[in-house]
DNA sequence: CTTACTGACTCCGGACAGGC
DNA sequence: GCCTGTCCGGAGTCAGTAAG
């Protein structure tokens, strides 16, 4: 710490710097120590709380011609391990997850540009995850990122990279540091970061009139992904609104079995902030900065996760809820033939489990949808049947499979009784509205068909007997 | 607490097919 | 050729939900 004092004292006489480094030298983005700025620019408190707040984080300090950036770097090992996966695992899982991330794009095209950007193999830039902690939820200009947490694939390692804002005046100093390490990296994957990281970091640069290092750079969203594979599943102590969100945080200790432990709830993130800014003292930060590398390597793990569920398909889960959740997947990324195999194990699985009628309806439904779209009417009627005769079938789904045998009757297989029959039952579960007012059109229309048919019967028999008597 | 994005749902119009 | 019904995509609406 002496040596940091001397330095700063030499920052403040306003001489040369003395040899100690105040930031771990980084080839890939050239940082080198040059602290030779104006003492006015560490108000509202002095250089000494900076650099003495640098070495509570663990970090370093670097000095730009517009302001001072905290930097804390983080390794995590291949050995290391996050709940109950291994870094090593999560890496390897990541680098082949090419084939699954651009499935991952196709499903949701707003994630631009991602087909054809590397996931950090040899040949590729390495991925950005990138997850920011502000001064509060609230957007627009009023709100800004004081850390900006930045993890990357290094070899066999994780690097997680923060920039912390050691004062509200160093912001232009922190984007540009940013900018420069977002640079040498290629997509960005977030967590909800379409909706909130992006937006606010973009409105920062915008703000101080700087270009944005991430315009243009491919973006996935994993929120959107995670909503389509976990979403609303049971868990083990029933339909806990709490446990079946998809909040980063839920779902780290669903695929991860990380437990949190002292962890900084995001509420009081702000206000840990707020205090540091008034007196400098930094160590109410260290819980937030490691609440940030978590997320980040969380981000890691519900990528992984999900890329594996993707790349492997349908047999890597016994989970009914995920299978069904990977064929909508599968379905929106236009995949039709892997949607169709996990909605039959996803029927498979809650039948042996026997406890999902909801998930069983809802897989047997979906599968009807898919066929009949892909011009399979007699594929699909087999589904509405075996859906229509479930037990504890949910109301809803049921009459949603009699009305589509109603039509499949009437129009392919041209039986008529049957398909008068499925409707009268409609009717007698007592539909509202359009799909009243459509069930009883289809019942009289079916009853003219009858009609005229077996007119048509009589004719041709009168017709034969007459020709007899002939 | 705010914001904005998504998905589910509904409605509407056009394309198409089949029956008469 | 007309009528009826289905299918599909696009537009609009609304509720739910992540982020600190």
């Amino acid at each position: 710490m002496a040596s940091l004092n001397d330095r700063l004292r030499s920052i403040v006489q306003g001489t040369r710097p003395s040899a100690v480094p105040v930031v771990s030298p980084d080839a890939a983005i050239g940082h080198h120590a040059a602290f030779s700025h104006q003492p006015s620019a560490f108000s509202p408190f002095g250089p000494d709380r900076i650099l003495a707040a640098a070495e509570t984080l663990g970090g370093t300090v670097i000095e730009r011609p517009n302001g001072v950036v905290i930097i804390v770097d983080r390794e995590y090992r291949a050995d290391d391990v996050h709940g109950r996966q291994r870094i090593g695992d999560l890496i390897e899982t990541i680098r082949d997850g090419q084939d699954a991330m651009q499935t991952m794009a196709r499903a949701w095209p707003s994630a631009k540009g991602m087909g054809g950007v590397g996931t950090g193999g040899s040949k590729d830039p390495p991925l950005l995850f990138l997850d920011l902690e502000t001064t509060g939820l609230f957007g627009g200009a009023g709100t800004q990122a004081f850390v900006v947490g930045c993890a990357a694939i290094d070899g066999e390692s994780i690097r997680v990279r923060q920039f912390l804002l050691p004062g509200f005046e160093h912001e232009r100093a922190v984007l540009a540091e940013v900018a420069a390490w977002a640079g040498a990296h290629g997509a960005l994957v977030t967590y909800n970061g379409r909706t909130f990281d992006v937006p606010l970091i973009e409105t920062r640069y915008l703000f101080h009139r700087v270009p944005c290092p991430l315009d243009g750079v491919p973006h996935l969203d994993l929120l959107h992904a995670a909503r389509r594979l976990w979403r609303g599943r049971p868990t083990a102590a029933g339909p806990d609104p709490d446990e079946s969100s998809c909040s980063l945080s839920v779902l780290e200790k669903h695929l991860a079995g990380l437990h949190r432990v002292g962890d900084v709830p995001g509420f009081e993130i702000p206000s840990r902030y707020f205090q540091f800014v008034r007196d400098g003292d930094a160590r109410p930060l260290e819980a937030v900065l490691e609440h940030n590398r978590l997320d980040l390597i969380s981000l890691a793990a519900v990528m992984a996760r999900a890329i594996t569920l993707i790349a492997e398909g349908p047999r890597v889960t016994t989970n009914p809820h995920e299978c069904f959740g990977l064929a909508r997947l599968y379905e929106r990324s236009g995949a039709i033939e892997n949607a169709e195999a996990s909605l039959l194990r996803s029927i498979d699985l809650a039948q042996r489990i026997g406890a999902e009628p909801e998930v069983h309806a809802d897989a047997l439904r979906r599968l009807a949808w898919v066929r009949r779209r892909t011009g399979r009417p007699h594929e699909a009627a087999e589904a509405w049947r075996a859906l229509a005769a479930l037990p504890r079938c949910p109301a809803g789904f049921r009459r949603d499979a009699m009305e589509a045998l109603a039509i499949f009757h009437e129009h392919r297989s041209r039986d008529l009784g049957t398909a008068r029959s499925l409707v009268l039952d409609v009717l007698k579960d007592g539909p509202l509205g359009r799909r009243r007012d459509a069930a009883e059109h289809r019942l009289r229309r079916l009853e003219r068909k009858i009609a005229v048919r077996e007119q048509g019967g009589l004719v041709a028999a009168l017709d034969a007997s007459l020709e007899v008597s002939n």
